[in-house]
DNA sequence: CTAGGGTTAG
């Protein structure tokens, strides 16, 4: 005889009455009762969990219950105890009872707590006896990856081995995922190889995910091209694919390629999402692009793309940047029209558009309205405020806003300090600045690249020049901070040779893991006209394994241009090309040019000759 | 029945 666990509904949070009558009518059928839950659950609301006669009549008659439903939503319920110890209580009584293994898996797949996963898969190997499948260890595998438990995945990743249950695409693809999001791409790259010893092939989300691992390196060019190898091998991109490639076109500066994949996306079927137009307007907004941005938008609504939070913060945002401040204003007020909450990005970003049009009066309000009604501030918040008092000289409001959130447990960061240390600057009062910092560092909070840049231009600004040879000469030998960081400050200043000096150390040391550092070492480079140096950084980039980017390639070319070393140049345009490098039109007509001056040169020679 | 995508402050 089989006893079936099932579960209460109703549309709406469930009255105490309502719960009560309910189990009056359950215990009128002589139904077990198992746990009363609540109104603890968002969407759907259990009013009560039982056990039922499978044989009995269904439950529907006592017009409290909307359906009966399947075990897994009851288990899911009792997922949500909070105690790794309740719930293996709640649990073990069932374990002679025949609960198939898919109910187990199906509450293991809504679980999102680490422990609570790993206590129900120790659940199903200890007490119930099953095997689980290599789908439960990889939920578990995702939850104990998210919550940063690298020793744990390692240790269940050898459970799995122990037990004979062989890691499929998805685990390799969750170990990969996670390592190189949390930047262990050592990791990231032994998972791979592993994957590779294991003959797992390789699909679209591998493939999604070393792009997702070349991107967190901002590595674009990689991304780029491990895109159209998944191309070429005949594999079709999907919606996410999409997205992501629309994000790392943008972040090459690709911004026609970018743009291009909506239309390359609807001929193969897949309509972009909201997520594929935010993209899009994400990267326009990224490199200043406002105008380009707002036909985005256009380009949406004509399309029927419905709107979202995160489309509409973007937008409020734009529409501040371009000096709109009356559209913003009233997209962030016809939100809740459309049933979109504002969220604390929402009121940010309007507190920020007001400050930039100089509405103080209307953000002072705001910032009360958000205080009276209560809704989350955070750091953002305080740092807008702070920045708008900084704009109206009110140093002193500033102070105390930073009191006051210290007050209300919102931690300040390096933004707010910076903010602090740049009004300071700003009303003449330099000193308080310098104290501030030096208490800063006295507290041993970690001092950020930009707020070393504060400070240097500060000083700077101030003529104190022992501080700033202090500063200066602690980042020529840094040794609380990595030697990138130090050589991103410097350059972020403006300091060259600084920057230059410390920046070859750490290639020699093999300090310089990051592209980034490459590519800002040589656009400055290019900028204060050391062509020789940018050509040099060029090359030990090559030999450091990285891919250059367009815009880098770009620099290239016109350095040596300029050193009047054109074959080398064309060189360089045609092995890019070979490798697969996705050039911006900029770059090709910048090669031409050099051509075309390479042509008239020769030209003018032999003329020359012929005379 | 998994894994991968977009937003605010210096």
């Amino acid at each position: 005889m089989g006893w079936e666990l099932g579960c209460l509904y109703t549309a709406t949070a469930p009255s105490i009455l309502l719960r009560r009558r309910v189990s009056e009518s359950l215990k009128r059928r002589r139904i077990e009762f198992g746990v009363l839950k609540g109104d603890d659950l968002r969407r759907r609301k259990p009013v009560a969990l039982f056990l039922r006669d499978s044989d009995s009549a269904p439950l529907s008659s006592s017009g409290f219950i909307d359906r009966t439903v399947d075990m897994d939503e009851l288990l899911f319920a009792i997922g949500r105890t909070s105690e790794e110890e309740e719930l293996y209580a709640l649990l073990s009584p069932y374990k002679c009872r025949k609960l198939s293994v898919r109910f187990m898996v199906s509450l293991l797949s809504r679980e999102k707590d680490w422990q609570r996963s790993l206590a129900l898969l120790d659940w199903m190997n200890d007490i119930a006896r099953y095997d689980p499948s290599v789908y439960a260890y990889n939920v578990v595998l995702r939850n104990v990856l998210r919550a940063k438990q690298w020793e744990i995945a390692h240790g269940l990743f050898d459970e799995m081995r122990q037990r004979a249950i062989s890691p499929d695409r998805y685990t390799y693809s969750t170990l990969i995922t996670h390592s190189g999001k949390e930047g262990l791409f050592d990791d990231a790259l032994s998972w791979l190889q592993k994957m590779e010893e294991d003959g797992v092939p390789g699909d679209l989300v591998l493939y999604s995910n070393l792009i997702e691992l070349s991107r967190k390196l901002r590595d674009y060019s990689k991304a780029i091209s491990i895109f159209s190898k998944l191309k070429r091998s005949g594999i079709t991109p999907d919606l996410v694919a999409y997205n992501t490639m629309i994000n790392v076109f943008g972040k090459a500066r690709l911004f026609h390629e970018a743009r291009s994949l909506i239309g390359e996306m609807t001929t193969s079927g897949i309509i972009p999402d909201t997520v594929s137009y935010s993209t899009l307007l994400a990267i326009y907004v990224e490199n200043k692009k406002f105008t380009d941005a707002l036909s985005v938008f256009s380009e949406m609504r004509k399309m029927k793309c419905p709107l979202d939070l995160t489309t509409c913060n973007m937008m409020i945002d734009v529409y501040g940047l371009l000096d709109m401040a009356k559209e913003a204003d009233k997209l962030f007020w016809s939100m809740r029209k459309i049933e979109i909450e504002p969220n604390v990005i929402s009121y940010n970003t309007l507190l920020r558009v007001y400050g930039d049009a100089e509405l103080f009066g209307e953000a002072i309000h705001l910032f009360r309205l958000m205080q009276r009604k209560d809704i989350e501030q955070n750091v953002v918040t305080y740092n807008t405020m702070m920045m708008i008092y900084g704009k109206t000289m009110e140093h002193e409001k500033a102070d105390n806003l930073l009191r006051e959130m210290q007050g209300k447990k919102i931690e300040p960061n390096s933004i707010t300090y910076s903010t602090m240390i740049s009004i300071w600057s700003k009303v003449g009062k330099l000193d308080r600045a310098a104290m501030f910092f030096q208490k800063l560092r006295r507290s041993g909070v970690e001092i950020d690249q930009i707020l070393y840049q504060t400070m240097i231009v500060a000083y700077e600004k101030a003529g104190l020049v022992g501080h700033l040879k202090r500063l200066l000469a602690e980042l020529k030998f840094p040794d609380n901070i990595p030697r990138e960081s130090a050589v991103l400050v410097l350059a972020g200043a403006g300091r060259i040779e600084e920057a230059a000096w410390v920046f070859r150390r750490a290639v020699d040391g093999g300090e310089i893991k990051t592209i980034g550092v490459f590519k800002r070492m040589i656009s400055l480079f290019y900028r204060y006209r050391k062509y020789g140096n940018v050509i040099e950084v060029f090359d030990r980039m090559r030999e450091a394994g990285h891919f250059p980017d367009s815009k880098t390639i770009g620099f290239v070319l016109n350095a040596y241009g300029k050193r009047s070393e054109i074959d080398k140049a064309e060189n360089l345009f045609r092995e890019m090309q070979e490798e697969g490098c996705v050039l911006s039109s900029d770059v090709h007509s910048q090669m031409l040019n050099l051509v075309g001056m390479k042509k008239l040169t020769e030209k003018l020679q032999m003329n020359d000759e012929s005379q």
